[in-house]
DNA sequence: AGGTGGGTTCCGCTCAGTGGGAGGATCGGG
DNA sequence: CCCGATCCTCCCACTGAGCGGAACCCACCT
């Protein structure tokens, strides 16, 4: 991985790549300008070639600036990304969905994040920051707590080390954390208040698979109050935890392994 | 836009998306060969850039087998594919989902063709063929042929210049079907008896918005049979119809259809 | 007017990209 | 066991595609 793109040395691969991966969920649309900086590319080559990709589909322009092109859209819908438990869970979601009328959260772990996979929210009736695609700290949401129990002990440390304060209820102190890991494990299920967004609180189970039950991802809910009613999400919850578990093909596939085609003209 | 990759002539760039365009639903991954024979590039130009690819995340590789990776879904859930529609209709067809049970379709037009926004399918009780990011044809379909109904005069002349046969009951004299696009226009649904895959139904019904009543997209279900409950189906369709025109914010932030003449695939 | 901050265009130098071809790995059939 | 087929990897000398500083344009300020 070369340094700074600016400099010869670099290939236009990645500097490609640069312009497009300048595009995040707080920057959908970018001026040129904008987009020549966050790419690290001098204005005259982020012209050039940004134009050259409208051409070819990987950018839009819309007035005077630019978006992340159609093409792209389909492309990544091609991605292997869990499509497997993704097609699996849509069900399951439903029905969580339809029993609880609450947020409705699939997630697995990327690194030190939680990555949303999925998500069914009825009309906002809590303020939810999270977004298919999005990755969210581990520690201050359900499904993250829920992954981060059954992460490998480096992860743990390493998230466990640098306890970013989010909320004012967001937890900071490892030694409290810990001990709610522990409870997860214990408990079978992870909870947050306000931990994430003020007014939101969350619950998650671990989806299992296979004969020695992986947690493969998680489960989660989001709603307004927690102090009514957590049981019965919860069992909602385990039931629809259980039953992704059990419909997942015997494989234990590569992580996000699919029917893989077969290839040729 | 240049013809033969291969060539001197054409840019990285280029060869860099046609490596991604390589891949479609029915080849979600391929070897290099293949990869190189469906780019149009020679074996060791697509090996070097498929490996520089893969490097940068645009590609990944599973064994022998290349898929398109994981940055590349990242940045397609940025690309503004009727992100507003989408987020806007998302309850309603979950509502939809529930009173019916149906598979729940939300598709606009791209060019002659059908792209599915959005898809809620139970249980498959019945085989349907599209996919979200997917594209099918415009006369086969109930939102295809509902967005067909509404479409430009130059569009809807083309595409019944030229109906191919998908099953035995599909509509490819032009005049059968310029008589159901009036009826369309009249009573306001589709319909479809095993005109896309043999053993499937639909209904549609337009997605108005605006005070001009522009058709902005096609809401639709696919029910093994119609002879019972249609008018139920469709009184659900036009609520849930009119609630998503209804909700969606004033100014259209993206033009509903492209052009015809495009074509970035 | 002059200034500022965006976007666009030009063009000659040069180095990144190219791809034929050699060589390796793997398979399976004779 | 060899041999051919198929697929992947690597090398390297040639060259034209890409680069980006600089000049320019334009809209909108003061």
């Amino acid at each position: 991985m070369a340094g700074n793109l600016s400099t010869p040395g670099a290939s236009v691969a990645s500097r490609v790549f640069a312009l497009l991966a300048a595009f995040d969920a707080e920057h959908r649309a970018l001026s040129l300008t904008a987009l020549a900086e966050r790419a690290g590319l001098p204005l005259a080559t982020a012209h050039r070639l940004a134009g050259e990709l409208v051409g070819l589909g990987g950018l839009e322009r819309r007035a005077d600036r630019y978006v992340v092109g159609r093409l792209v859209w389909d492309l990544g819908l091609l991605a292997p990304v869990q499509v497997e438990l993704r097609q699996v869970a849509a069900p399951f979601l439903h029905d969580l969905y339809a029993a609880t009328h609450a947020t409705v959260h699939l997630a697995e772990r990327a690194g030190a994040e939680v990555l949303y996979l999925d998500r069914l929210s009825g009309r906002a009736t809590v303020p939810v920051v999270s977004r298919v695609g999005g990755r969210l700290p581990l520690h201050t949401t359900g499904v993250g707590k829920v992954l981060l129990a059954h992460a490998p002990d480096d992860v743990q440390r390493a998230v466990l080390a640098d306890l970013a304060r989010v909320t004012p209820y967001t937890i900071t102190q490892p030694g409290r954390l810990r001990e709610q890991l522990r409870r997860v494990h214990r408990e079978g299920f992870a909870q947050t208040v306000e931990e994430m967004s003020p007014g939101a609180c969350s619950v998650a189970v671990p989806v299992r698979h296979g004969p020695d039950g992986q947690v493969v991802a998680a489960l989660g809910l989001v709603v307004p109050d927690l102090r009514r009613g957590r049981a019965r999400l919860i069992a909602a919850l385990q039931v629809a935890a259980a039953g992704i578990g059990r419909s997942l093909p015997a494989e234990p596939s590569s992580p996000g392994g699919l029917p893989l085609s077969e290839s040729s003209r």
